[in-house]
DNA sequence: CAGTTATTCTACCGAACAGTAGTTAAATGC
DNA sequence: GCATTTAACTACTGTTCGGTAGAATAACTG
């Protein structure tokens, strides 16, 4: 396995594709959070040694931080495009939730979500992760607010619509998504919860 | 300081409260999480020595499952008795979530819940931890249907009320509240969500 | 094929941490 | 007062963990 796109240069080249090598550290500290993942186990766990890591990723910390970017590029995006996919914002944001379900409670990897279960709790101790949490929010934030005014401008949302209110019921209901699943609920559990709340957010937004 | 209501048998006698102990432990483990409150500090902020920590309570975990039944003991019940005291479920439930708010995000203590920001996430970890999470939901939740039940009985709820319904989004909108504040949000940010969240409660279970 | 540069591996280090042994101190019961 | 019982304190131990030397290996360059 070598890396796919490296710039190639002198030297002995690696051995391992940085991005494959972080998908399984997600899992790692999404499973049993930082502390818990010793740097023994994420060496175990990735197939390398731990000087491997140390010389690609710097400290745990660095890891954990490089994680965290690789899981925000590769999972969030997936809820989004489900949101997209309808013109309908009551099938879309229903599709949405249903996507953010899997990511959070399916199978295959741990239940919860890395950023909000795992690295929030523990930001005030890490700089590194307190730097990324103080730009991280305000992307789905503007993504949320233009979608809501794409829909109202392309008539599937009235124009006095409460984008504002709308978007604060909309992260509220899935940060309580995120605690139901990493407190153990089952997918069916989570996702019996998508269709209700995109009536919650329509309705807050004054969509009756 | 003296145990208040020791058994008094011989020896010699505690020079400490253990529940004035346990008020300051639950605020180390609260504002520091489980793994980053090590004994040592537990130990310089109740004003005891490690022997004397160990010697009342166990291990660390033990010491952590006795802040946790505390905290719920002294905690929870301040947001209960708000929802009691107004007749009209709409203040009631206004009132629970003030009260609520305080206790997430109000000064004199961390923020987020201590069991459900701090606990949760490592109750795989902990064996004990996990045994208290087993048992202890059931409780708000029967609680809360009797709640209900007798806002129903009083007439101030209509007989065709959801209470299961309700109940599902008034835990869901309670958990919002502690990621937010967890997260860092003001007070004012949190407690300005109280009435929102009652109104949305009586909305789901059937009352416009 | 050397010479250079970067990676990988084995083995290890120092610090931090949960927990404790063993002594001293303070109360009770007789 | 004296023996007994329990708590408190000082000082320590064994382990675990993040991180790293330093030697060995594998590619590239000329």
């Amino acid at each position: 396995m070598v890396d796919k796109d490296a710039p190639r240069g002198r030297g002995r080249p690696r051995s391992f594709d940085t991005d494959d090598v972080l998908d399984k550290v997600i899992n790692v500290f999404w499973e049993l959070g930082y502390d818990a993942s010793d740097t023994e186990t994420l060496a175990r766990r990735t197939g390398l040694t731990k000087p491997s890591l140390y010389n690609a990723f710097g400290s745990k910390e660095d890891l954990f931080v490089a994680a965290i970017q690789r899981y925000k590029q590769t999972r969030s995006r997936s809820s989004f495009e489900a949101l997209m996919q309808a013109d309908d914002p009551r099938h879309g944001l229903r599709d949405y939730y249903l996507q953010f379900a899997d990511n959070i409670a399916g199978a295959g990897h741990p239940p919860g979500c890395l950023i909000m279960s795992i690295a929030l709790p523990i930001r005030n101790r890490l700089p590194k992760v307190a730097a990324l949490f103080d730009t991280m929010p305000q992307e789905s934030h503007a993504r949320m607010i233009a979608y809501f005014d794409a829909r109202i401008a392309s008539g599937h949302l009235p124009v006095t619509f409460d984008s504002a209110a709308a978007l604060s019921l909309f992260q509220d209901l899935g940060a309580a998504m995120i605690m139901q699943a990493r407190a153990g609920a089952p997918l069916d559990a989570v996702r019996s919860k998508a269709q209700r709340n995109a009536n919650l957010v329509l309705s807050e937004g004054g969509v009756r």
